[in-house]
DNA sequence: TAAATTAGACTGAGTATTCAACCGGTTTTT
DNA sequence: AAAAACCGGTTGAATACTCAGTCTAATTTA
């Protein structure tokens, strides 16, 4: 692996683990056995490292979902949002520290100031709520889902995920044994009768 | 208002716009027009007033959502449920700051390793959960709700709640207007039949 | 040879926290 | 009554430290 990539690598765990903030280049200089100035050789600035690795998470999570939702078969659409939300939790596993660094304020907040930062997330994002929104339309068409705005729905379907996923990560309550009931509960509000 | 609530006002609004590790005692000073000094005075440290935040929420919290389920008349317990979720919104509106700052990480990363702020967390969670929960017990006593587990239910119905509420801050959607679809879902996936 | 990398000194701008001094009012002493 | 001591609250300059980013001169790698 280059050493741009073992730096890249390695602040992908401090920020998303420590913060942006309270991430120093001597600390991530010391991880990486490589020397500051090396870090400023490739990345023109701290920022710089963290557009670069939400660059990384946005396409590896886009590419990710988006090829699931392709290759998956799916009997019908509410079967569809039952695949698509548990690949959701299945993802946020495989990649945790890029779901930990999405769910830091530090993105949010860069992107209000940052066009390439909001244009990253937005795309993380609608990559999401566009793949349920497919699913309930999908569901309306062969019956399996009941007729309600699929806009509003898909959005509030990825409110719950994401809430799932931040309620693991901040370990309050024992969040991971909540899959199967949050999947019964799902199909409840959704389907037809 | 004495000088001490003053700056524990302005530290609220910093810490939960900026975040804690980004406000700086200079500009909470400024603000204020509370020496540097006089802020040492009153606390002991920067942590300190941190933790002073958390448990006026705390209390604050605590007492408006309790005293809601207490004073409140619900038909049922389904009613309860939609009756406490309603106004677990009302209150993220009506606290602003103080909900945008349970939203940070830097609470729960505190967490780990101060008691206090454990304490103080745990209790804020604690108190909509069991909330919650009651309204579900109630429901399945009169008939409104579906046999399911009480506790589980009632946490993913909290991790959906907020998941909404911090969905709105971070602005990417326009969440504010699902209150009435996410309502319409919370019944379905709870009433019998 | 050119590109990549190293160690580390250095700058300049922050940072939290400390501290001796000060202020206005109240009580105690003379 | 005048002087002295006391008090909580307040001040802002000083302290010791951290940090991002720069720079250089030497070495390694491709």
């Amino acid at each position: 692996m280059s050493k741009k990539d073992t730096i890249l690598q390695a602040a992908t765990r401090l920020f998303s683990e420590k913060g942006f903030k309270e991430t120093s280049i001597a600390e991530l200089s010391k991880t990486t056995g490589a020397a500051e100035g090396t870090i400023f050789y490739h990345f023109k600035n701290k920022e710089d490292i963290f557009l670069s690795i939400l660059e990384d998470t946005r396409n590896r999570v886009i590419e990710e979902f988006e090829r699931y939702l392709k290759e998956g078969k799916f009997d019908s659409g509410l079967d569809m949002i039952e695949g698509a939300t548990s690949f959701y939790f299945y993802l946020a596993g495989m990649m945790e520290e890029q779901f930990l660094l999405l769910h830091r304020r530090h993105p949010h907040e860069l992107a209000e100031v940052n066009p390439v930062c909001r244009e990253h997330l937005e795309a993380i994002y609608n990559c999401f709520v566009n793949g349920f929104e497919q699913a309930i339309l999908l569901g309306q068409k062969d019956g399996s889902i009941r007729k309600m705005s699929s806009k509003k729905t898909s959005l509030i379907i990825f409110s719950m995920v994401d809430g799932l996923v931040r309620f693991k990560t901040y370990n309050l309550y024992d969040a991971g044994a909540l899959h199967k009931e949050f999947i019964e509960l799902c199909r409840r509000m959704l389907q037809k009768k």
